[in-house]
DNA sequence: ACCGTAACGGACGCCTGCGTCCGGTTGAGT
DNA sequence: ACTCAACCGGACGCAGGCGTCCGTTACGGT
């Protein structure tokens, strides 16, 4: 926790711990966050005692292991909403973002659990709903989103798109894309729909969308 | 196996049979078919090898335990499929499925699971499909359901349902509600709706929908 | 080439859930 | 009331995951 200790690790060390990164990357996309740390360990090639060394909680590895993603999630509500139409940005953050959760299983359950102490990740989720939420009010404005959309609708939708398991990735991204375009089906405003029951309440503090 | 031993419980052994059920049903329903068998004996208030004799493999007991959700979905898809106007039918199930769905989460992971040897689950489960498959058929006649629906539609959105998880289970109610108002809408055949992209298959033999 | 130390990983003890055995208890038939 | 067997549940051994300790290895600076 002080500053004195070096911040530059050995070569080997180096190269473990990139290692480690990488099977848990795998692991994690493949069958979610629970798996047993020793099976990283053991993919990785590497003692358990070197991955505890090195990431002393799993929360520290997760976080570690998701950075890219976190910046893949990134990149894709910046495109959204670098659109002209707002509507097409908006359903292309929807698609892009299913896919993205449906090749990563781990990903969407680090990106959904909001344990306490990943600031990356969660930071992470903060930014991408509120640019989603900007995203979404210019889309409504052009009367495409229905009006009674809200932001928890769309985490609603990627809670349940999380729920969506399959046998093998190729038929998981399938699902997940035929289920994305439904969703926008459902989000799109279409003069003669029936009210929606209510919304509940999802985020513990989203910024709100309308 | 063979049929010499008694039919019938003493009568403690068949109160236990009945707590032990409660417990179970108390327990899924809240958290899931993987709580311990411990656990459900610890809240029946009896010992682990009364649980076990009674029940030998947890899939029994979750086959039991389940037997009357069972026959709610019958009885849902047989209301449903009664209704004068197939679409109101057909959406009428969906809003009344999702909702048994989400008052118990142990449910939706039996139902889904299609585990082995588990035969009124599974019986329970062809049924409700079937029976899904002639109403859809005849909602599609109507052409207020969207001709380009698949069975495996409505098994992807009950495993999206599954995968909404909320603190309450109002919160879960309420969240699953509008949920299976946005599939309504995203089944509801529109006339300037874009092509979605193709469905994967989910289920193992799926009565054909279409 | 040498040496100090960061880094390694096998091995340990703990805990939790699993399924089963056995001595004591109690319902039910006479 | 008595008896017997059906029934009960505490206790046991097993398996797997957890986090940590410590003797050994090998990197990197001189």
């Amino acid at each position: 926790m002080t500053d004195h200790l070096p911040h530059t690790l050995r070569s080997d060390a180096l190269d473990n711990r990139e290692r480690i990164l990488d099977a848990a990357r795998a692991l994690f996309a493949a069958d979610g966050l629970d798996v047993p740390m020793r099976e990283i360990a053991r993919r990785a090639g590497v003692g358990p005692a070197t991955l505890y060394r090195r990431f002393p909680t799993k929360q520290e590895l997760v976080t570690a292991a998701f950075a890219d993603q976190i910046r893949a999630c990134r990149a894709i509500v910046d495109e959204g909403s670098a659109h002209p139409d707002p509507w097409r940005g908006f359903c292309l953050v929807i698609e892009r973002v299913c896919e993205l959760h449906a090749r990563d299983r781990g990903f969407t359950e680090a990106f959904m659990a909001t344990f306490p102490g990943a600031t990356d990740v969660s930071a992470g989720r903060e930014y991408t709903l509120k640019a989603v939420a900007e995203l979404a009010r210019r889309a409504k404005e052009t009367g495409r989103l229905r009006p009674d959309f809200v932001l928890d609708d769309l985490v609603l939708m990627l809670m349940a798109n999380k729920g969506i398991h399959t046998t093998s990735v190729t038929t998981q991204v399938m699902a997940s894309r035929r289920f994305a375009g439904f969703v926008i089906q459902a989000f799109e405003n279409c003069p003669r729909h029936a009210p929606l029951p209510s919304a509940a309440r999802l985020t513990s503090a989203a910024p709100t969308a309308d």
